[in-house]
DNA sequence: TTTTTAAACAAACGATTGTTTGATATATGG
DNA sequence: CCATATATCAAACAATCGTTTGTTTAAAAA
């Protein structure tokens, strides 16, 4: 009996997380029964109201855990003393890094939101404007960020959605051009996201000083 | 009678795809129930599976029609014989013009993929693959592309990201800001969008060249 | 006028939804 | 060793799901 229970290794309150977060990145929250998540976790469909108080609970935890790295990595970098253009870099090897490591769970966090619930939607907007805000802090530090609030919404869902791009889209990117995601490819696309978000935001400065000018 | 008909303007039909869009847009497509759709379009419930034999044929139809705009813009782009710079602008604009007069409609058929049928994930893989084919050729024409198909998974997924990316955080962007989404908001949202990509590129291409360089 | 076809409807179908219940087993603490 | 709390389970809950049915209404074709 001890022998049957250890091929399923973790607890079921885990196995019941993990199988959520597969499940709702793949079919989407609504799509996804609590039976169909029970049965992957290898426990009583009960197990979850009683766990996490209802299949809600689940997403909330998934969220909150997502929430919890990004913190550790802003705090992390916004500790260091690092010069402007690492800053960018860094953050978003981090962020590649995360994405990769835990793909479904960020996935989930970030483009879930199944609900017209008032109480939802203010949460996840709470959640992305800490975000932006910390981002900001972070790279106003270092000098990157604009210092124009005008364009604020248009530059940070830019960054935030450059990064996750290709996470995005997900299963999607390996049909269409049939390549392997190894370490290599990731280590490219951090160069690549960071160079284009780098080289987009000088032009987006030179284009605003630009601008002035002609005002004057 | 026909007073009360005219109230709800369009064609029953029409306006169940109409409904279709707003609600699979807002809550996502698991979410939404065929009796809610029919009431919003003020149908009878059986009307949906009489004219799409089914809600999942709402959900084909809405993806059609937006693969149909997107092949309109970038065939009449490309018959026109412009600038680099004016060709990545233009096609820009007229996306962003798609993506607000028919938000729904493109969000709907861009993120929504409620669905493990294989069936369903190559036709929208099919799509992309068309999306990014559509981009690739008409810039390869004015060389704003890159010519290294090592980067084209990587790029492709960033440009289309990043165009779209304040219509993919939806109505999130209201709250976080307290912004108006009016004209002159999307006429900036297209500038800074156009020349983040085009330096963001020419960023990219310049790295490339400069790992040439040190390769030799 | 008669026949045919399309449009619209209420009602009911079986299946599945998330959650709760009450019983049973296991483990912990006194 | 008993009492108590935790964990697990099958079963049932009411509600909702998408679809189909048979019928009625209205317009077009014969």
């Amino acid at each position: 009996m001890r022998d049957d229970q250890e091929v399923s290794a973790k607890e079921p309150k885990e196995r019941i997380l993990e199988a959520g977060a597969e499940l709702f990145g793949t079919k989407g929250y609504s799509a996804v029964g609590v039976r169909e998540i029970a049965e992957m976790a290898n426990v009583n469909v009960s197990m979850i109201s009683y766990y996490y108080s209802g299949k809600f609970g689940i997403l909330q935890e998934i969220i909150r855990r997502y929430f919890e790295n990004v913190r550790g990595i802003i705090a992390r970098i916004g500790s260091e003393r690092l010069s402007p253009e690492e800053a960018i870099r860094k953050i978003v090897n981090e962020f590649v890094a995360l994405m990769r490591d835990k793909t479904i769970f960020c996935k989930v966090a970030i483009t879930e939101m199944p609900f017209n619930l008032p109480e939802f939607a203010d949460f996840k907007a709470e959640i992305m404007k800490m975000h932006i805000e910390y981002l900001q802090q972070t790279l106003e530090i270092t000098n990157q960020w604009l210092s124009y609030p005008k364009y604020n919404p248009i530059v940070g869902p830019a960054f935030i959605s450059l990064v996750f791009s290709h996470f995005l889209f997900g299963p999607f990117i390996k049909k269409v051009w049939d390549i392997e995601l190894n370490d290599e490819f990731y280590s490219t696309y951090s160069k690549v996201i960071s160079t284009m978000l780098l080289a987009g935001l000088a032009g987006l400065r030179k284009m605003i000083n630009k601008e002035k000018m002609e005002q004057i």
